[in-house]
DNA sequence: CTTAGGG
DNA sequence: CCCTAAG
């Protein structure tokens, strides 16, 4: 749950400069997939890489317009590593401006002002229709893109491309230990605090809500049915979730009262061993 | 599926 | 980061 902004760490900056530096400009995958580099950038794609890149670059020739003969982009294979782009910048997403960001300072900090709320709902609209799919289909083996793609289209609006979308999705989602991964098919994976710094995976709170049928302001009013249809079928998904919560609260809580019946049984066997009695466990 | 470039 | 166009 760290991740739905993925802000770049300073030793992922650095595996991509080495990287440039030994394949060269343009050979993102193979920097991605090289296992000198792949312990930094395993959660990133080669496009971000690209996208990383290409900013570090603008950002490199902004600070400096009086010297451009240091080309950041150099087609030649350096021997030495870390050549250009001393700064590091901050992606937005509305604009293409970059904030740029004091590099004398260890960019390790977390934001404490703690976009808990945000934070998981915030994650690419795609990663959360993935999860709604593998949450609802419950395939014990998991499900294959196919299946996944067609649920998803059920009910949300896609692109044309994207089962390739949602397939890059699926890679990166594995590799970050966020699904599994059996054969062709992909399985919902235990919420884990893996290797990116999240703090705490809160439990996520259910609570259906009402949202307003957006994106078909301007739209007819069949239009208006169908997202309406769309809410409907996903309130149903959340509710479904919802009474797998509970099956689970009631669970631990069945546990919790063996506990106690167990507990009090060791007290009063306690009890007759000191008043000297001899007590048989069956 | 991978790159490149625009948004 | 997302999307689209090309190899």
């Amino acid at each position: 749950m760290g991740n739905p902004k993925q802000k770049w760490t300073a030793e992922e900056e650095e595996a991509l400069r080495a990287g440039v530096a030994k394949h060269g400009t343009g050979k993102w995958k193979n920097i991605q997939k090289d296992p000198e580099f792949n312990h930094f950038l395993y959660s990133r794609s080669n496009i971000d890489l690209k996208d990383k890149w290409r900013n570090m670059s603008v950002s490199a020739n902004g600070q400096g317009p009086r010297e451009k003969s240091r080309t950041p982009k150099p087609k030649a294979i350096t021997d030495s590593p870390a050549t250009a782009a001393p700064l590091a910048i901050t992606w937005t997403p509305g604009s293409s401006a970059a904030a740029v960001v004091d590099p004398a300072s260890t960019d390790v900090q977390m934001d404490d002002s703690s976009k808990c709320l945000l934070d998981g709902k915030t994650a690419s609209k795609y990663n959360t229709m993935i999860y709604e799919a593998l949450s609802t289909l419950k395939d014990p083996n998991g499900s294959d893109t196919s299946a996944i793609v067609s649920f998803i289209e059920k009910r949300h609006e896609v692109p044309q491309n994207f089962r390739r979308l949602l397939s890059s999705r699926l890679r990166r989602l594995v590799a970050q230990e966020k699904l599994e991964k059996v054969q062709n098919c992909y399985r919902l994976k235990r919420e884990s605090v893996n290797g990116t710094k999240g703090p705490i995976s809160k439990p996520k709170e259910i609570r259906p809500r009402i949202s307003q049928v957006n994106s078909y302001l301007g739209g007819t009013l069949e239009e208006a049915a169908v997202a309406a249809a769309y809410q409907v079928a996903e309130a149903e998904n959340k509710s479904f979730v919802a009474a797998e919560a509970v099956k689970e609260a009631e669970r631990v809580s069945k546990m919790a009262e063996e506990a106690e019946a167990f507990l009090q049984l060791a007290k009063e066997i306690y009890e007759r061993c000191s008043r000297g009695e001899v007590v048989m466990v069956a």
